[in-house]
DNA sequence: TTAATTTTGTAACCAAGGCTACATTTGCGT
DNA sequence: ACGCAAATGTAGCCTTGGTTACAAAATTAA
């Protein structure tokens, strides 16, 4: 099969590059991913904060299902980005950035959980896709399953 | 703060390990990233196979929006997954395995974007969310969402 | 107080997914 | 048939997120 469906030569340079749609919506999506972790690991720190009365490494570590040298390599770049303070040996904190971020998440997934379980979907199924959905869920969509949510 | 939380020598013997049940939801979240470029990748063949009559790495590149060294890396390992059939310099075509992958994901794909335009979101926001909410739509979700669609 | 255990930290490795820079192959057009 | 641009491949680097193995600090218990 020959190469001949791109015109190489022909290309109006006034569109310099067809930007295909497509690949934004890829890039927005591999950009989500960063704030995934963030997202997770502020929460985390949340809830054992509230449950346990501090933040640990171990405790972090067995929340998330990964070792303490992943927990204590992310939380330096937590650090870095201003939503976690550490000092060695010590108990995690949340800066009132990653307080902020840890509401926003916490409000987020109960309502996704709570959207997917009124759709008849199981509470362990609605718990487990939230985990992954809810870092997708643009406030548009947010707020249409909210809406959903009220209209019982 | 002292530690005192935590039993460490008390701790029956008979559970190992809490599995802290959480852990399992984000482990389960993060192997799904395995897949998902895996979905991405064959369901971008498929449509350039349709439209273009084949994939060619520069095409895939585009539109994923990654260079095509990145597709090319890629490409290596769906060949050692299965997935893929590659030759040097030659187009890119779908295994057996490949092919259904990319099916199952179209179809997903749409159900996801109908079903998040069922409920009053733009297309824009529906394509964009559903390309990072697809990948973590379990089948008994994925059901759900059908059932609502045909509810009207 | 001292010894043992847990917790935390650090070093070094791996794979995935990005990138730039450079080399090679293809194939189009003259 | 030959040259040049586009496509493809390769080398090498970065970051993230995971690991194991080992070292040091802190807490607990004797």
């Amino acid at each position: 099969m020959p190469r001949s469906r791109k015109q190489p030569l022909t290309t109006p340079p006034a569109e310099v590059r067809p930007p295909a749609q497509q690949a934004e919506n890829f890039r927005r999506s591999r950009c989500d991913r960063a704030l995934e972790v963030a997202q997770d690991y502020v929460e985390a720190i949340a809830d054992l904060t509230a449950t346990l009365g501090e933040a640990r490494v171990v405790d972090l570590a067995r929340q998330m299902g990964v070792t303490h040298v992943t927990v204590n390599r992310t939380l330096a770049r937590l650090k870095r980005a201003g939503f976690v303070n550490t000092k060695p040996y010590r108990a995690i904190f949340l800066t009132r950035a990653g307080h902020q971020l840890a509401d926003e998440c916490r409000q987020r997934h109960k309502t996704v959980v709570a959207f997917l379980h009124s759709l008849g979907i199981s509470e362990r199924t609605a718990e487990l896709d939230a985990e992954g959905i809810e870092h997708h869920v643009s406030p548009e969509t947010l707020a249409a399953f909210e809406r959903r949510l009220k209209q019982h």
